[in-house]
DNA sequence: ACCTCATTAAAACGATTGCTCAAACGTTCT
DNA sequence: AGAACGTTTGAGCAATCGTTTTAATGAGGT
């Protein structure tokens, strides 16, 4: 049903109607859509990065992380949830490489991979900072 | 500085059990928690920010928005979607200052509202590169 | 006044997410 | 061996999100 672009490539922009299309699916800039369609990179794995850093309790994990490493029991007291909630968004944040952990006995020492997701936290904050005002 | 609390140095931590409540109440390193319980900043914002971007559609139009203005319409045929899918991401992202519009007649052309959300992208797409290498 | 079309808003559906509960796992004791 | 403890995992549920459908708005053109 929904057909993309029309069969013809479209050459003026809504010249040729037929069939059954819906007006929106011919380009009001047809050579600025042409030199994009196909061409844009998946973004998808940005996109799970950022769905990773999306929630405030991950969010304040990793602030806390970044600063010291924190056990999962410990990380639970400060934040006011159960170990098991902790741990969960600990396995996000671990499938996406911003954290890493260390065992110590049972115990599991948790802190930032690297330095790339402070950068990151650090710039959401100037974003923000410079929206209020 | 950084003191290794052994298995036999709880003095204070969960000596003070009351009832019978769970042993994840108690912490493991009771002056670390101490030290951070209840001083979090509200990341709340920063959670926000990154949800309008934790969408691959939306990283896409933001990619998009980097390099030239576009109207409704095209955005919808580039990214394969309908206009209205486009326009309700739209909203989003305006709702974090993330884009602007600016109308001429009956169409509106969105751009980015200011540089932030690039540096944002590049380094999510960096962290990405070095997590696969 | 009409009509057309680009855009926006509203409602409704399926899919995903975050949290809680309960059980299982691995380690360190007795 | 057993028990105790920190952690991990999976199921279930409510809430949210992304998309589509449909209707409404608003700005030209005739």
């Amino acid at each position: 049903m929904d057909r993309r672009f029309g069969p013809g490539e479209e050459t003026g922009s809504r010249a040729e109607r037929q069939d059954d299309s819906l007006c929106q699916v011919f380009a009001v800039n047809p050579e600025k859509v042409a030199r994009w369609e196909g061409k844009l990179p998946s973004l998808a794995p940005v996109a799970e990065l950022f769905k990773a850093l999306a929630d405030e309790t991950r969010a304040k994990i990793l602030y806390l992380l970044a600063r010291e490493e924190f056990c999962v029991c410990d990380l639970a007291i400060i934040l006011g949830t159960t170990v098991s909630n902790v741990s969960h968004h600990l396995r996000l944040l671990r499938a996406q490489r911003l954290v890493k952990y260390r065992r110590e006995g049972k115990m599991a020492f948790y802190s930032l991979d690297d330095d790339h997701v402070l950068h990151l936290i650090n710039e959401a904050f100037d974003h923000i900072q410079h929206q209020n005002q």
